[in-house]
DNA sequence: TTGTATGCGTTATCAT
DNA sequence: ATGATAACGCATACAA
């Protein structure tokens, strides 16, 4: 049964409860024969440490909490599954947390939710990463936390983030190569680092090719379908409008898509639109969409691992790991209708 | 700050700790002047208990499990939020643990789970809901659980649900309504119980309408956007194809729009289709999808508190729960040409 | 209605 | 390298 305690387990491999403690911990200075004596009597009672008792004795509660304000789902269960990963490989829970990132009252919530639960650290997504004020209060307070491709990419944090900017340079580029010359940039919500960068990618490619950036091509979204489908109105309105479209969130580039149906325009013969993030709507779409995939999973997983060194008191590792992202091409680009 | 103990606080409101700890729990027996001085002092002190002593002490951990197996994003973020809305109303915390549902190891994984993060039970997501051998384990080992939307309806254990069944025979009315009578009908995952209760209802709108179920018209899919453009591929070969498609899950749907897309086939007027579950793909498709909304956020709420009244030992509600779905119509559906 | 004393299963201190 | 024992903060018989 898994009601033996570390009682049972001493005694029954004639050591102290201590050793057992060393043991389970992977504390040094415990001899190769006593350890594998203990070892054998854990997997003979089926032992597993109490997480309460573990939590009250000791310092860490072997808890971590995730924090989201995100309204994409598949952003989310991404984020959680990586986290989730690291978490039980390093025998840790996880507190899943959806909060309001511009709450008022979120370092209470927060602090209400660290004492509470005793959680060892946080694992923060955007957009919650870029709260200043936040991120300055948990300092503070000395709670420990890692970020998911946060804005402030200093060195005393741990984070992982890959290169938005690189990312959506790369997409620029390949639309440029197709033969796209009018290319319109559909910007994500401004709260978000990643906006910025994706933005900056987009000029940067640009520049780099000898063209200038079409201010009246550039439209504010706001990462969702209908506000990609409000900037695709107003950009296929236009007396010249682009034969390509790059919207910095797949589910703008949805709405773009929806909005060239609506009009009787081609993807890709008549009009390129190419996304961000690979979320499933990207093959879900008709046609499915060129895209860019970030690799969230494997960011939080890292994040994660970040995290736990940190609360364990190691720091092995750079507290700062970054990841490829992957052009992903689909359907809806081509070669510009001549 | 929230270093204070329950001695911390008994001391200040001149009291013992047990009756600090009768307040806290709201337990009957108390003075209402010593219950507000208690109070005050729990204020004045910013007290939070320790859930980790709480849980070592006493019997409960206030800690929740929730299991899912299951690929949409949008089923799992609903179902998660659910159970938290009701969790942190109720001061207990919610533990995520995606799994495997027919994974040979999942008694034993689950029991891990449970044993080691002293969970006081489970919520059980679909299709987990309908592995017999789990849930008798879970019975069997005395383990506390609620279901949402299960297959198996006996009175013992508290679940929350909707009615599948007539929400598909309310969009099966809907569509003959419309004037329809070729309507195709594409499976789900057989291991989901919906899958027969959508299945179960359109034949009995088509019956009660007098019409045959057209067994050709009918093709075995899977819930996925993959499985319903195969299908689609299939019911649109026919020399003599259905005039409306209802897929039983919106991803389905999903796949034959594309499929129609393709095949130059405009919606809704050559061809009407309609899905199930209303995720953000519905709204995102083109056409946008005529679906029904099924509640699942606040089943999962609905479970949490059958849960969390089962594990305080009080069951005044009924144990079981039934909520409604909508029949939400959009473009994706219209009368047949003639 | 209120208080006292014991124990929950660990970790950690200090010996040995 | 290993062990005895005191916390850790609370719930809960049991008393008063």
């Amino acid at each position: 049964m898994g009601k033996a305690t570390i009682d049972d387990v001493a005694a029954l491999a004639g050591v102290s409860i201590k050793t057992v403690s060393r043991v389970v911990n992977k504390e040094p200075n415990v001899r190769k024969s006593t350890q594998e004596k203990v070892e054998k009597a854990i997997a003979e009672l089926n032992y597993r440490p109490n997480q309460s008792a573990r939590s009250l004795a000791g310092s860490r509660s072997f808890l971590i909490g995730l924090l989201y304000s995100n309204p994409s789902p598949s952003y989310i269960i991404n984020a959680q599954n990586g986290s989730l990963e690291a978490c039980s490989q390093e025998g840790f829970g996880l507190l899943i947390h959806p909060c309001d990132y511009q709450s008022p009252d979120l370092c209470e919530e927060i602090l209400q939710l660290v004492r509470g639960s005793r959680l060892d650290g946080l694992i923060l997504t955007p957009p919650i990463t870029d709260n200043r004020d936040f991120v300055a209060f948990l300092d503070q307070e000395g709670i420990l936390y890692s970020s998911v491709a946060p804005m402030e990419r200093s060195a005393g944090i741990p984070f992982a983030y890959c290169d938005d900017r690189l990312a959506a340079e790369q997409m620029t580029e390949h639309l440029i190569r197709l033969g796209h010359t009018r290319i319109g940039f559909i910007l994500g919500h401004p709260d978000h680092f990643a906006t910025h960068e994706r933005y900056a990618g987009y000029q940067a490619a640009l520049e780099n090719h000898g063209l200038k950036v079409p201010k009246n091509l550039v439209k504010q979204g706001d990462f969702t379908f209908n506000g990609g489908k409000a900037c695709a109105e107003k950009l296929l309105s236009l007396k010249n409008p682009p034969t390509a479209i790059f919207a910095s969130s797949d589910y703008m580039a949805g709405g773009v898509v929806v909005t060239a149906h609506e009009r009787g325009i081609k993807i890709p013969q008549q009009l390129s639109v190419a996304g961000f993030d690979d979320v499933p709507l990207a093959t879900q779409a008709w046609p499915a969409l060129t895209t860019i995939r970030q690799p969230v999973q494997a960011m939080s997983a890292k994040a994660a691992q970040l995290l736990i060194a940190r609360i364990r008191g190691k720091s092995p590792e750079p507290s700062r790991y970054k990841l490829p992202c992957e052009l992903i091409t689909r359907d809806s680009t081509a070669a510009p209708q001549p």
